[in-house]
DNA sequence: CATTACCTGCAA
DNA sequence: TTGCAGGTAATG
């Protein structure tokens, strides 16, 4: 998905349902829905709620229902957007899998084409006893170097594999990954036992930077994600390196290469970012 | 560690 | 037709 920034704003875009009653839900993808047995039971059981607050931890976005949760994990293609509106074109009412109707007539839609994603709902506990929850690590937003360089140290191993682990850090994804590695200047494959504190220093500004400049960007919008309200994010036009293959490099001028680490696509400056 | 699976769409 | 895609869980 959808990594931090982008559900970050999701949730800016989203604080208007703050105050609707819910008057049902729907889904036609049972695969996707977590906890709760089926989408009868959770429209039955949501009738009546009123949305009291909107939270995001990591790349989950969480809709407190009257003292129930609704929890969104976007994964690689989903979106949530508000509905109807006169800006919603066709193109985003393909794919929707599921829909909470409020009373005024109001629509959240969960679009996925890629079925990936998954909506959790149920009490506090209940969410917080499923294992991506329990195991979640702090949010990467606004965490304090300490931290970083303590959850970051208590491992072995390629940096860029550990900087996207959710129980270290919640919400780095491939982008911000890459971004914020190229800014620090480190290559994605470093071991990061071998990283001195001048590095991780510079990792974790890095790491804010691209967190803070992402999200005043309005997030990436590459293939699928978009706004709730159908508006496109920003940052792709503002990214170093991801998927700049070829490109030059806006500090050195070398080409920019696409390797892979961890099995995930990856690009580095071979020039500012080598392996010490 | 790496690989595969989950899915669909799109570009090379 | 093949390969690749913002994520994660389940396997070797």
């Amino acid at each position: 998905m959808p990594e931090l920034p982008e559900v970050e704003t999701v949730k800016t875009k989203l604080k208007p349902l703050i105050g609707k009653i819910a008057s049902g839900f729907t889904s036609s993808w049972p695969r996707g829905l977590k906890i709760a047995k089926n989408a009868a039971c959770v429209s039955r059981n949501i009738k009546g709620r009123k949305v009291s607050k909107i939270w995001r931890h990591g790349k989950a976005l969480f809709v407190d229902f009257s003292g129930r949760l609704m929890v969104f994990h976007l994964r690689m293609s989903g979106r949530l957007y508000i509905a109807p509106k006169r800006n919603v074109i066709d193109q985003e009412n393909k794919h929707v899998r599921a829909t909470v109707k409020f009373t005024d007539g109001t629509e959240l839609r969960f679009n996925d084409p890629r079925k990936f994603g998954v909506i959790w709902y149920g009490s506090p506990e209940e969410i917080m006893k499923e294992s991506y929850f329990s195991t979640l690590g702090p949010d990467a937003r606004g965490l304090r170097y300490k931290k970083f360089e303590k959850r970051l140290r208590s491992h072995r191993g390629m940096v860029k594999p550990l900087l996207m682990r959710q129980n270290l850090f919640a919400g780095i994804g491939n982008i911000v990954a890459d971004e914020t590695l190229w800014e620090a200047g480190i290559h994605p494959k470093e071991p990061v036992e071998r990283l001195k504190m001048a590095d991780i220093k510079k990792l974790h500004s890095a790491l804010k930077k691209v967190l803070e400049r992402g999200i005043r960007a309005g997030g990436t919008t590459l293939r699928d994600w978009k706004h709730p309200d159908g508006t496109s994010g920003k940052f792709q036009d503002y990214v170093k390196v991801y998927g700049r293959k070829g490109g030059r490099c806006l500090r050195c001028g070398s080409r920019i290469q696409r390797i892979v680490v961890g099995n995930r696509g990856t690009w580095i400056c071979p020039k500012c970012q080598k392996i010490k």
